[in-house]
DNA sequence: CGCTAACCGAGACGGTACGTCCCGTCTTTAC
DNA sequence: GTAAAGACGGGACGTACCGTCTCGGTTAGCG
């Protein structure tokens, strides 16, 4: 049974994790202050403190309500499809969102604080179980072929869609995601 | 003419320099302080903003001096050997070396500082081209198959490489790197 | 008519003001909190203010129950001993009592407080009052000389009382009040 | 030696001083606040911090700038005369004064900071050590009986002048400076 | 004897000041 | 004449209380 939690204590948290991420996406990590998140949400200073230890326990708290789901946007179609719009649609998030532009705060954090490493975790862990899925089904029905290593083609998908966006200045083109797919997967 | 530079002039770069990589790579971009690195370096303050307009200038400049060569570790061999090597070797500087602690400071500073990104940007070429040289010698000696993407494919290998590192808890096995080529890059 | 007052509050209000004067003696008007005293009392903090308008409302009653009543010790005897056993036990106050650890807070909150002022002036009239009453008496049977200014006499005396606790580190010795009466006031 | 001092650093400490003093004349000990100062003075917070470890730390270095000096106001006429001008003039100063108004401060403070206390003890002794040369001096030529116990005569002379500030709504006129001299040292 | 209104504790709320740390600038001293 | 040392104004940090404000949960006493 979860505590009751009066309506007041809601409003609060959420203004303040919506601003917390405004913040972050706008400013970045480094220049992240719990003074300006509490001007922005319109809330004294305290009651950030008093519902998190710190800045980093804002900033991991405020990651877990960011996420954008990678709801597979299409069920039907062939697995090589339904991959290949998937990948589409993760490089479309990391390209341009809200999330996208906190990446960069979340690995820097995540270098030196628990929490968000284990929300790294977590989150990338999800994204790849939804690929192998997909990849897993494409296989049983003859579209992969099905000696690859799973994992390692997952990693080199999900690789290539976040290299450009972080390490060079040329991000992956979404409209690729099927290039891909057949580059890593290739027809049997 | 270039200025002569006194030796001591030299002496204070290449202290504070090194001192500030030390510094990024020990306690992260987000702790990065100036007066550590001063103290650091054995140097007062102003000279470091003597060299340096500010930080982030500082920051952009240690890693002009951080990356390490990526030498191809072999020039014998067939192309497959050569680029599966080079592979590896990226990845081993990723798993774990100075400039690997010092990733997530670069990404979060590319962010919002133009000289970063600049510097990311042509370090990142840097890394490409010698790779698409070597493709191209073994797409030519016929090792690859010839109508492979060489860009996407390079995408693909050094994300696989740093997104274990970046966006996961488990780092690409340089001992793989045979693997991923094989993946990315059949044999015909 | 007064409003019936339920037990509960009667309770709720002394253990506050105990708890006040405690705290008030321990820690001092400067770092006198109304969080501890809500503690001290095992009380919500609303409580107290659902009493007492604010912090200064709260010392100034504390100090309404406070004050030690001077009572004379002795109704019997000369009116100079009479005198000096008063000024000897308003020396014991002053050198170690509750109140007396409350009187550099008083005389603090005086300074800005109209209601602890006002206080501060009904009680120091309540001591000179009865030291008058009994000098009065004392000139009446020839004990003290007629001509003396008894209020003068009366600021010298307790001045030299409090003047050694509040400006100067050794308190007034209270065996040496006959010794500061017979100063003040010789025998004829 | 003393270190050498920049003069930037004097007019920071001079300015800081006069502040502090200013706002505990002001608003009292209970509600200086080290901010307040810093701006009156025109200053950042940080350079306070640098000069004093804390708020008592300051309050207390600025009583040491702020006691007025008990210059005897005249060195002729009789001993009498003399110590009646010098009582008047403690009385002037206690009436009010910028030291004055602190004064409160000073109290509180001093019940629970040693370097207050110090101060104190140090300055009353100072205070004493002037009037016990007139007595003893008056005493010598004759105008004072010689039986008297000089340090209960200060006592009483500085707590009649006192008390009324501290512990009364009525503070000492000091005109009436000759009565009370004449009250305890009562010519022979 | 049971209802209802006052009173309670708990503690969230917007604030303000604390004392600390570091920024990037500026001044002084000493080598 | 340059570099060290470090003071300067500024501003965010995380803490402690302020005095205000909902909340449910007793209690007490009247009906």
């Amino acid at each position: 049974m979860t505590t009751a939690v009066s309506p007041r204590v809601v409003r609060s948290r959420t203004a303040i994790l919506r601003a917390a991420l405004e913040e972050l996406a706008e400013v970045g990590y480094g220049s992240f202050a719990i003074e300006s998140v509490a001007a922005r949400a319109h809330v004294g200073k305290s009651t950030i403190y008093r519902h998190w230890r710190d800045k980093l326990d804002l900033v991991a708290d405020s990651f877990e309500n960011a996420h954008e789901h990678m709801v597979p946007l299409a069920d039907s179609g062939s697995a090589r499809d339904r991959l290949s719009l998937l990948i589409q649609h993760v490089a479309e998030v990391v390209v341009d969102s809200m999330f996208s532009r906190c990446i960069p705060a979340l690995i820097e954090g995540a270098e030196r604080d628990a929490r968000l490493r284990d929300f790294q975790s977590r989150y990338s862990a999800l994204r790849s179980r939804s690929l192998l899925e997909l990849i897993a089904e494409g296989i049983e029905i003859g579209e992969f072929v099905p000696t690859v290593d799973e994992e390692m083609a997952i990693t080199a998908l999900l690789g290539a869609v976040f290299y450009g966006r972080l390490m060079t200045g040329s991000p992956f083109d979404p409209l690729r995601a099927r290039e891909l797919v057949d580059l890593i997967l290739p027809p049997p």
